[in-house]
DNA sequence: CTTTTGACCTGACAGC
DNA sequence: TGCTGTCAGGTCAAAA
């Protein structure tokens, strides 16, 4: 579900809630995440302060005294500030229980996201340490895009999606910065020229803050950690649009089946 | 090394 | 109302 920018908003959702608070301990009613949920997580989370909230690519890192709480939210998962008295649902796996009375919760129906604990710097973690730079920095920049997809024939948009590429950019948004850009999802990422380059990593900028901005896209239930839904879906362009029109020439959009996953575009558009 | 495929799960929805 | 098949915002590990 979450991309970047559901991510990002979900982050400066719960930050308030839970900087400078006490975890007065944790619930875990489910540990079968991607990754089981480590006992470590509750014996040294419990009683520590979480002093920063922060994100890299689709991770939220929960940082202490003692360690970092590494969390993902998988395809379905994601985060609510509630009353740590609210009765949990099916599918509320973990809860962070802080000293404030609420709680943190995390409800994930498929069990893909995860929870892991490091006592480390989470940087150096295996999950994190090859992750490539994040797209709203300097470090992305066209001169990288171009380098790092010199000689590669995958696809383009396979490419956006990996994250030692780019961090943070997944179906959705990688399909809309390529339309945006004028570039077909299909083509082969070493075939892109250097003017190409530079529309391609200025559209995955534009694209991200403008997602951020609006709270994030809601196609199913991914909400904000205060319950509201974003709004970018009400922009979408290509994703999730076959057969309707495209919003510049009105050609139908098309669907095409790169591995598993779907990609849309304009035929007339994008090249 | 690069690229592709399979695997992990549940739930919503379309079509019969 | 079921049942079956398909699809979904991710990404790791193994195979090719």
């Amino acid at each position: 579900m979450p991309e970047l920018p559901e991510v990002e908003t979900t982050c400066r959702g719960i930050a308030p809630h839970l900087i400078g608070k006490q975890v007065s301990r944790v619930v875990v009613r489910n540990p079968a995440l991607r990754w089981r949920v480590p006992k470590a997580l509750a014996a040294e989370l419990s009683g520590q302060v979480v002093r920063a909230v922060t994100r890299r690519a689709k991770y939220i890192l929960l940082t202490t005294d003692a360690g970092t709480a590494i969390l993902h939210l998988g395809m379905s998962g994601s985060l609510r500030v509630v009353a740590a008295a609210k009765p949990p649902g099916k599918s509320d796996h973990v809860d962070l229980v802080l000293a404030t009375g609420n709680c943190l919760r995390l409800r994930d129906p498929r069990r893909f996201g995860s929870i892991l604990w490091t006592r480390q710097n989470p940087l150096a973690h295996k999950l994190l340490a090859d992750i490539g730079p994040e797209p709203l920095t300097p470090e992305f920049s066209r001169d990288y895009l171009h380098r790092v997809t010199r000689g590669r024939s995958r696809a383009i948009r396979d490419v956006l999606l990996d994250a030692r590429i780019v961090a943070g950019v997944g179906n959705i948004y990688a399909n809309e910065a390529l339309f945006s850009a004028g570039i077909r999802p299909t083509r082969a990422a070493g075939r892109l020229n250097a003017i190409e380059c530079k529309k391609l990593a200025q559209a995955i900028r534009a694209t991200l803050k403008r997602a951020i901005r609006v709270g994030g896209t809601t196609l199913r239930d991914y909400h904000a950690s205060d319950g509201e839904p974003g709004h970018f879906q009400l922009t979408l362009k290509v994703y999730g649009r076959t057969g309707d029109p495209c919003r510049v020439c009105q050609t139908p959009i098309r669907l095409a089946r790169l591995g598993q996953r779907s990609a849309f575009f304009c035929g007339k558009c994008q090249t």
